[in-house]
DNA sequence: GTAGGAAACCGAAACGTTTTGGTGGTGTTG
DNA sequence: CAACACCACCAAAACGTTTCGGTTTCCTAC
């Protein structure tokens, strides 16, 4: 009973266009893929008859022949995150700049629902795939759901490198140093970090740079001081209400990525703590917003887009059989400084010190207070 | 030279299946689509040589024999508008819902890029298509790029009905009608607008909407205090800032999206204007953020992910034969009061009002005030 | 004891491409 | 004129599925 498409011609199909042109269908063909010899008065017949019939070359026909799609996929974890949206673009322009088609999938996080956009890519043949895991997603190796096809990595990546798969993303444990390393600065000694789930490379590689740029100053590190969350606002929230509220508060808190830096800022923001004057706030990954709220917020950048591009391009390199970068890929994070940080308020500097702490506390007032006003 | 994929295996086919489990092609196709007589025993064999070599079917092979991808494709304007991801997200369920599959396609509002998706789903064979058009899409009959296969309008549409084309949204007059009302109730008569670019339906509707709201309440309207943007952050701020600098600028200003609401708001903060003391702000399009900004900004909502999941249902049935919900399917949107408005600080209410002023001008600050606080 | 029929299976033809290995026809060269 | 190269074209065989019609086997009923 079910309606079918229009009236006639229910698929124009390469025979058609020969037909019309009065070639054969292997001449049709060589004229659409732009090589091989047919003459000049030929292809224009066959180009008119593709016009006149409005003929729409079959991907599936083609794919099926030539076992090979001109086609990947990308997974990323979240979309509403605007890192990864970014990501993407940069993956997309440079596909686009080599004639390949981008596949999107939008995990939301749950291993489930990569597991079955893999799967669903990997039956449509696409020539390869990049891969932001989900914080879910099983940390062993997952051919057995990629099966053959070549994989990149893209941003986070398993702990252990896995031998015939790429890898590009940054240098996180710089990165989280380069934040801690400002905050020091400024005369912080008590930073409250809260990263994401552990169970991603980036945020150990992350708390890692916060503890050994901890070290490096010669501050001792305090458990109570890190927080694990799940790189979402809520979590973000929650945790930063739990490190405003202690008792002995940080002067500083580091959130590892975006959304949980919006939800500190919203937890300072109910406190009514001022910021940057009570507590200072340093963030992960540049978006727009950041720039909107008010102080506007200081971050550790990242490279989105060119992180995409790079994973597109490595993918692709493989795919073709050419010789590709050298693979853990880094690229650099950039500290941006706007209105979020200043010197601690009463320089508790002191407190953490390691030597006496009545002379440690004088001097590190001052310290503090005059590498504020400098 | 270019090195192919693996080792041995390049793909296992259904006849491998069907030798290994010692049955044949037609069985274990017959198996796999789960209907069909096959008998317990051989079943198990299958499913066991399935595994065993780890067959993936090929989806281009199904498709191109069933003629058939269950598969749809939905392309927007915006990624990172999150709006538009939340849209995406209620399509993918409900595909996801009924076994399809739904390709992603990101237009960054350029027709080219549109067209582009476009024409590599149709080479795809999806099985129908969900339309964000960008601005700059064509408002003529677009036959001619999708080509014979269904079509539903999501959120925007072009100006004239096309006859098998199925449209969901809301509707956007009332939705404006909603803002300014409020506004209006607030005491406010100078209200500003910052409408999309007018090629958009939503914007000439929610313009109209502006514009019959204020007829009602027999307010003048004042061209000056029309203003169109490109739905994007530059232009919403560009076009505040000329609006607030103007000699006799406006109490309130309605932005009609949530990207050019956010421009908005920046510029009444680098003015150094007071909101909503010296300029009450709505925006269109609930965003997360618009919770964490200070004030939090008062929006008329759309039910986004509803929208999608219309579309994707609405396309569905169409493919599938099915008689759908009625074409032009308006949800509802709500106003989300927050704190970005208030009543007008001077009440320059008077001036706009047809009656003595005086009167006027002091009850209607009365009225606005207690219609705040209830 | 045989006709009838259901159950379980199978072979082969399609789906719309690309590619391989040809086939004539036309110049060019020794 | 024979030999050869080259050009423009074509027929047919894949690619990996599903489906249509047919075949065997086995049971039941008369």
């Amino acid at each position: 009973m079910r309606s079918k498409r229009k009236s006639g011609s229910s698929q124009v199909t390469i025979r058609d266009v020969a037909k019309a042109a009065g070639a054969s269908v292997s001449t049709v063909s060589a004229a659409l893929n732009q090589s091989d010899y047919v003459s000049e008065s030929t292809r224009n017949k066959i180009e008119e008859a593709i016009k006149q019939l409005n003929y729409r070359p079959n991907a599936l026909a083609r794919g099926l022949r030539l076992r090979k799609t001109h086609s990947i996929a990308i997974v990323v974890p979240d979309l509403s995150n605007s890192f990864y949206v970014e990501l993407v673009r940069g993956a997309e322009d440079y596909s686009a700049s080599v004639k390949y088609t981008l596949l999107i999938g939008d995990s939301r996080e749950s291993w489930e629902d990569e597991r079955s956009y893999l799967d669903s890519f990997e039956r449509r043949r696409v020539d390869g795939v990049i891969r932001v895991p989900a914080l879910s997603a099983p940390r062993k190796r997952t051919a057995a759901v990629t099966g053959d096809i070549p994989v990149v990595y893209a941003d986070r990546f398993p702990p252990l490198p896995e031998p015939r798969i790429a890898r590009v993303g940054v240098d996180n444990v710089r990165a989280a140093e380069s934040a801690i390393r400002y905050l020091i600065s400024l005369g912080h000694r008590r930073i409250g970090v809260i990263v994401g789930d552990a169970s991603s490379g980036t945020s150990t590689d992350r708390l890692r740079g916060y503890m050994q740029e901890l070290q490096r100053a010669n501050i001792r590190s305090d458990r109570t001081l890190i927080h694990e969350g799940h790189n979402d606002v809520e979590s973000g929230h929650s945790h930063a209400m739990q490190l405003l509220t202690h008792p002995n508060r940080p002067t500083a808190i580091f959130c590892t990525n975006n959304l949980m830096a919006m939800g500190a800022f919203a937890a300072i923001q109910e406190l009514e703590l001022l910021c940057p004057e009570d507590i200072s706030l340093v963030g992960f990954d540049d978006f727009y917003w950041a720039t909107m709220l008010r102080p506007k917020m200081t971050v550790v950048s990242q490279p989105a887009r060119e992180i995409g591009m790079m994973a597109a391009r490595m993918l692709i390199d493989e795919i073709e059989g050419r010789q590709s970068i050298a693979s853990p890929m880094l690229l650099g994070t950039k500290l941006i400084v706007r209105d979020s940080c200043c010197p601690p308020r009463f320089a508790e500097v002191s407190t953490a010190r390691v030597g006496s702490p009545k002379n440690n506390s004088s001097s590190g007032r001052k310290r503090a207070v005059s590498s504020q006003t400098s």
